[in-house]
Parts: structure tokens; sequence; C-alpha cells
DNA sequence: TAGATTGTTAATCGATTAACAATC
DNA sequence: TAGATTGTTAATCGATTAACAATC
């Protein structure tokens, strides 16, 4: 009886946020990052909105799944709502990353600045191609995809970019889930078969491209 | 009267499709094209729903919406959908398109041998580090982004790829836009303003990134 | 105080799913 | 024919917007 009270209540206060919400997250703590650097300390729903092409509307509903950011009259504080923002999405701190796939792509994400900042580090690379295993690359050394599992497991690395070819893709998503890895942002063009609660994000070019030029002519 | 009566015909037949059906449709096709080299002749809104994780009715609602591509109890032929979805999406044609930006992720992009068979191909590569013009990449002389309007504009270049500084990619886009480009990848983590009519899709890393560590803990 | 802006509710809008007659 | 699968309609579900009392 006890038990189930406690359930229904913790249920109420641990209410699942769509998707869609989690979505825009990102994008609204970027951009206050970006008002942070341009010195501006106070926004508002309808401000931030702008920037964003987003209603201002949706901004304040998007908020307030979290708890009660903002003044009235006044709105919102910029570097609070970027501490709020950096602590719901869990990048007040730092995850460390395997990349797999030390090709163009690869070299040019380990090479990449942009992640530090936003909560996240490159800790190891790895490629399946002998002639790559050993060199250095953004100051790692490529390791043996071989000994893939073993390593990402024993420092328990959560994040992993993969940067292989598509017909590769499957089988280093496999390792990675049994290192235990639990989100993967994956640029090979080709849907991934993860067990559930196993995050997967899709960068693709040519879906982006092809989703514009249905409007051009 | 003759005239408000061809118009509004015209309005019916040609119904605006929601973004988010046609953001689905290359998805579709890239399955599908998969599905020939697989050698596999016929499908099922079923069979291709498992393969991409949405749903059969989805899929054959999504469809619909631009014929009818089926047969009762037999399924699509994939060839067929292939063709109709290229057909559809434009990309049964060649599309040119700039890449700005000479950088890591420039060079990445310059030689990824992906484009080719989805409908695109780099024309010409633009930055303004006077290091970098004049530097061979991907069989592309690099050109100074001086000359981007006037040159971009004499091939009559609709699309784009952007992979400058977050600083720089406004600038940037503002130039294409002069020189008629109409759809825009942008690979700066910004958000660029353009006027409407005018296409931009984005990649960052670090929005999918931080999109995942929400659920992670 | 007067003006501005929040958080929230109710209304609207749009997208997804279920179901099934049509038919290959 | 019997089984399978489409295209489409109606029902459901979920997301966005409008509006406003509360209040800084």
């Amino acid at each position: 009886m006890y038990q189930s009270t406690l359930n229904w209540s913790l249920a109420i206060l641990d209410k699942t946020i769509p998707d869609v919400i989690v979505g825009r997250l990102p994008r609204y703590l970027g951009t206050l990052e970006q008002m942070e650097r341009e010195g501006i300390n106070k926004t508002s729903s309808q401000e931030l909105g702008e920037r964003l092409n987003i209603s201002a509307a949706q901004i304040r509903k998007d908020l307030s799944q979290f708890g009660e950011f903002g003044k009235q009259g006044t709105g919102y504080s910029v570097p609070f709502l970027v501490e709020r923002l950096r602590s719901i999405l869990k990048v007040d701190r730092m995850w460390e990353m395997v990349l797999v796939g030390a090709g163009d792509l690869g070299h040019a994400i380990a090479r990449y600045q942009g992640f530090t900042d936003c909560g996240f580090t490159i800790a190891m690379i790895f490629d399946n191609d002998p002639a790559k295993v050993g060199v250095n690359i953004g100051g790692f050394r490529v390791e043996d995809v071989a000994n893939l599992v073993s390593k990402v497991k024993s420092r328990t690395i959560q994040v992993a970019m993969i940067t292989v070819p598509a017909s590769s893709a499957q089988a280093v998503a496999d390792c990675l889930v049994q290192a235990g890895v639990r989100a993967i942002l994956n640029y090979a063009p080709t849907v991934l078969n993860v067990p559930s609660g196993i995050r997967v994000q899709y960068i693709d070019p040519v879906i982006h491209l092809q989703r514009m030029t249905y409007y051009l002519d």
C-alpha cells in the first residue's frame, strides 16, 4: 500500500519528457551560450525564439517542464538558464567518447576543437586497417578495433561515434554495445539495429540534401 | 472567373506535402536502394517499416501522397519505387554543389565518394585563407571566397555546403544567397538567417550528442 | 505604479495509428 | 480460390499555439 503510493508519486514527479522537447534543449543551450559570449545577461522567450525561429510560447512551455526558471516581467537570466540546461542535459560533466574509423571524416572529427566546451572529449580512436593502427591522430594512437571491446569496457565509456563505411557499421555497433556503450552517433549511411535502451543518432549529409532538393526545381 | 477556377483546381492537385513526410522520403529511398543492391525486387510496407523502425501504416500513407505505387496482395516493386522516389526528390538528375571551407571537415567532404550515386557532385571549393587558395583538394583547385558570388552565379549552382567556423558562417551564407544558392547544408554550429524560400539544413554533432546524454546517467 | 513577461490552461492544429474494403 | 497487402477513412494521439491571470 505504502509502496504503491510511493511509486505513484514518483511517477508523477518523474514524468517522461517527450523526445521532441529533449531534441530542442541542445539548441536552446547553444544559443544561450552564444548570448553569454556576447555579454547578454538577461533574455526572454521572445528574444530566444527570434534567434532560433521557434515560438516564444513553445520555449516557455518546454522550459517549464523542468522548473520555473524565469521571472515575470524580466525574463530569464542567461547564465542561470545555461547552468540549468547543462545540468538537465548532463553536460555539466565531461563525457569520454570512442571514435571508430580513422578515415578522412574520423581525422576531421578527432581534430575538431568544438567538443570540449560542450561536455565531450575523445578518449580513444580505433580502426581495423593495419596501416592506420599505431598512427597518431589528434594526439591519440589509433588502436586496433580487435581490442575495442576490452579497452572500452575497462574505461567504462558510454558514448561513441562511428565513422566507418556503411558495410562495417553494424558490426562496429555490435562491438560497442558489447563494450557497454549506450549512446552512438553514427556517420555511416545505414540504419543500426541495437538493443532497446541504446540511443542512436544519425548524421548523413545525403539525407539532408535530398530533403532540400524536393523543394528545388 | 475562369482564372479563379483554374487556380482552385491547381491548388487541389498541387497540395502541399508536410515537411515531416518529405523528411522521411530520403530514408525510404536509401533503404530501397540498399535492398536493390541486395537483389531484393519486391517489398512491402511491413518489411520496409521493419528496416526503418517506422510503422507500415505510416509508410503506406506517406507514399500514397504521391501516387498509387503498390499492388494489393503483392506490395511494391523495389526498382519502381526507387525510380519514383528519385523523381519526387529530384535526385533523378545531378546537382552541382559549392563547398565553402577547406579545413579538415571540408577536406573529408570533398573526398567523400558517397554523393555521386545519390544525385550530388561537388563543383567548386572556396576558402578565404590565402594559404589554402590554389591548393588541390579532391581534384579541385581551392578558389578565393572573394570570387564566390560571381563564379557561383555564372554556373547557376543552387546547392551549397558550409564548413567554415561559426563566426564566418553567416557572412558566407549571405554570399551564397546573393549568388543564387537556394539550399544550404550548414556544418557550422550556428543558426543562419536567410530569406524565405532558401532552405537550410544543419549538421552539428554536439546537438545530437547532447540529445543522447539526457538519457544517460 | 505601469509595463513586461512568465507559467499554465484550454483550444487548435497536425501527425500517427487502427481498421478494413478493395483487389491483386 | 485463399492469402496477402494496398490505399484510405475515421479515430486516436500528441504537439503547438493562443490567451491570460499572476506577478516581477
